[in-house]
DNA sequence: CCTACCGATCGGTAGG
DNA sequence: CCTACCGATCGGTAGG
């Protein structure tokens, strides 16, 4: 009989937020729709929480670190710019599916950080597309990749990575890594000098 | 000297409020901000518009609209499938970049529309999207294309063209056109059977 | 974790 | 287009 422990009552409000914010966005999520779908009281949550936008932050910063660790070993293996490159995109979109109320608050309500959130974040952020630059460029130096223009190959390829929480659905049967792939194989293919 | 005609108060009130839905998104943004933008008392916007989902509903429509006039006549087109594929990434993605505020507003606030107008709004957006797919699958079967899944492609393709308002910048001298014709040879290359 | 409550702000209306 | 105002709701605090 497996033994089910209670979450802590922050992680159980960080998780209800999570689907909340995702549902309703940041801004039309109020502190007493979150307090009731967990049972309790809205001054209750501040015993947990000291405010709104640390539940925000929190999810900001934390998707940014999960982000960030998920990619770090690829950049150090000893590959090709191409292996690391697809491993990097199924790396990214496994974080994203695999944490998907919190990667859509994480795309869509950034823009609600105050400062000095506000600014770390974004660069933050600028930091983890330059591992990706960095990448594309070291491809392009070596023969590997035929890319005219850095930065919009990176947009691109983050649009297509941080767009698939909005469509994906578990029950396609479609796994995460599957998505990945599939996202490489599309992308690559038009950025590898001969295939 | 060229006469400079005022836009009348609805244009002005729909344009403002594209701009301040934009920056601060729907549900952030109070009536009494807009009216301070335009220098009036908040109540007097209510005797131009109805409600603030008015507002969000007209921009969403009105997107809506111009998206399906932009590729209509391409559809229509004696062309190659590649050749009315490029033109409709080019075609669409002129259209969002042409109208920044108001596409920002479309792609992330549709979510509050409400009832009839959200159901609305999701069977115009699915048969806008099936329009590709139907090109995208007569591509397939003419053995232009090489794709496995047109459901991902399709999504994988918006996602490029619907992300390009976030990081687009009029001040990088790269024309509305350009950008998709970009999008165009970074996505086609991997989808094309024979370049 | 609750009761009781704060000042601020929300979308919108009545009536001119 | 304005003054005056509505009831509802907001994030958050005091004190237990």
């Amino acid at each position: 009989m497996p033994i089910t422990v209670e979450k802590p009552r922050k992680v159980q409000i960080q998780e209800t937020a999570e689907e909340l914010f995702r549902e309703r966005g940041y801004s039309a999520t109020s502190m007493r729709h979150l307090a009731a779908e967990l049972g309790i009281e809205p001054a209750s949550l501040y015993s947990h929480i000291k405010s709104k936008e640390e539940i925000l932050s929190s999810i900001c910063f934390g998707m940014a670190d999960t982000f960030f660790a998920a990619i770090e070993p690829i950049l150090k293996a000893n590959k090709t710019n191409a292996q690391k490159l697809r491993a990097m995109i199924v790396a990214h979109t496994s974080v994203v599916l695999k944490n998907v109320n919190a990667s859509t608050v994480f795309f869509h309500d950034w823009r609600h950080l105050s400062e000095p959130n506000f600014s770390e974040f974004k660069s933050l952020r600028k930091a983890y597309e330059h591992a990706f630059k960095q990448i594309l460029a070291e491809g392009v130096a070596n023969g590997e990749f035929a890319v005219a223009d850095l930065s919009f190959c990176v947009k691109t390829l983050f649009s297509a990575m941080n767009m698939t929480h909005e469509w994906y659905k578990p029950e396609d049967a479609l796994q995460h890594q599957e998505v990945g792939n599939k996202l490489a194989n599309l992308l690559l293919n038009g950025i590898i000098t001969n295939p």
